[in-house]
DNA sequence: CGTTATGTTGATAGCCGTCAACATACGTGG
DNA sequence: CCACGTATGTTGACGGCTATCAACATAACG
């Protein structure tokens, strides 16, 4: 990774870690914590900054604090796809094994929690429970992968662009809409573009926009400014999305 | 799982086990694999037979060791997506979790050898050794549903049909071609039929035996009996693929 | 030999991609 | 503060790729 995208490299307290018990280091307490507190560093990138690209030997690993990072992958003619979605406290690399099989991004500005790689794989080898916690967090990556996998292949435009913004509204923080007591109603900022939802549901921008415009029209969601959404009823989108 | 479809369930013997060190026990020897081998039984199943369903309780795992276990996902409409093929000497079934994300299909006759949920679970935790290997398989297992990302969200149905004949032509035992000294020619039987190509591929039955028609035409394969498929330069089936 | 499963081929339709114009927001420099 | 260029998003017209519907061919099987 080029050193020009770092801002900051600077140590971070994992006793006041927001997103402590969510990541994997919620496997960690006492002298364990310790141990990794003293190996973690925080670093920031601006949006559309990229983290990683593919076959890029990643010399850290790390857990996401705060933004959305995008995971790609290209054809050498140019066409991408984004492969994964990563929101806070989220992991990040892949353990035992340097290079990377995609590129990641900053899709919004992102707060990462890293870990030298050699010394990080020491502490998995040593906590056992915190090499079990990484490794059902990758069976949780293979699930989602899994139902992504679903959704290209076999599901319409509508119902891929419901579905992204049901796992958005799942993932992201609620900002909260005027009637609270509804509780089947929800608001949220969507954290990509209009072209990173294309490369992530395998259509193009415009079959988003225009997809955008027909919930629009059909009533299942409201837009403002382009970037936030509101869903009047959670039920009838997740209808529209086909499961 | 229902009883009818089991065939048999006999003991094993490891030491002889033909794909031992390709799978998971290729961690283990001396008392460990002895450990594994008591626990360890074989489980065969008839092409067509499921092997479990969506959200089962599947108290074992195990090891393909001949033939292709389809793993599916279904919409409640009853579309269908594969989404994962394993081949002899990968592991089936997911450690810690037992409720299935996805269900399991004999694609050809498939024999398995299984192991009791939690003596395995209790090996995983003792041996150090299996539980990284098992990790390791499970990032492979990612990596592959990461690359059929990119072909379902971004590439063409031609494209999709090459890519898969490419696929299978690594994982499948080549069966030999007149031409032995062509090392860029190979041959193999398909081991899935034009309907399970397509729900793996995300395209219908037709599509996909027309882009085999078209391969066929345009030289980059040729068919024989609809599942023996010959390719006579497999860097051009490869460009095909689109990568 | 009939029946079913599997696969191929043709005609047609529809969804989504492509190309293009336009709208809006944002940042920079005069 | 405005002018301008760029990035982002929307909408329309059109075309192509793949799905759908249908007929037929071939293989598998009892």
């Amino acid at each position: 990774m080029p050193a020009s995208v770092v801002r900051n490299l600077i140590p971070l307290q994992c006793n006041h870690c927001a997103i402590r018990h969510r990541a994997i280091c919620g496997a960690l307490n006492g002298d364990n914590l310790t141990r990794i507190n003293d190996i973690a560093r925080q670093k920031t990138y601006r949006a559309g900054e990229t983290i990683f690209f593919e076959n890029d030997d990643v010399d850290y690993l790390g857990n996401v604090l705060s933004g959305v990072v995008k995971l790609g992958k290209l054809l050498p003619d140019g066409r991408q796809q984004i492969v994964g979605l990563q929101f806070a406290s989220d992991f990040l690399g892949r353990a035992f094994k340097g290079n990377a099989n995609c590129h990641a991004e900053a899709a919004t500005d992102v707060e990462l929690c890293i870990f030298p790689r050699k010394p990080f794989e020491t502490l998995l080898n040593d906590i056992h429970d915190l090499e079990d916690r990484l490794f059902a967090n990758t069976l949780d990556e293979l699930d989602a992968a899994r139902d992504w996998l679903l959704l290209l292949g076999r599901q319409s435009a509508r119902e891929k662009v419901a579905k992204f913004l049901m796992m958005i509204a799942r993932r992201i923080p609620n900002i909260g809409c005027g009637t609270e007591d509804d509780t089947d109603a929800i608001r949220f900022d969507l954290p990509l573009s209009r072209a990173d939802m294309a490369d992530f549901l395998g259509l193009t921008i415009e079959t988003v926009s225009r997809q955008i415009t027909r919930l629009k029209t059909d009533g299942l969601i409201d837009v403002e400014q382009n970037r936030t959404i509101t869903v009047p009823s959670v039920s009838r989108l997740e209808a529209a999305s086909g499961q």
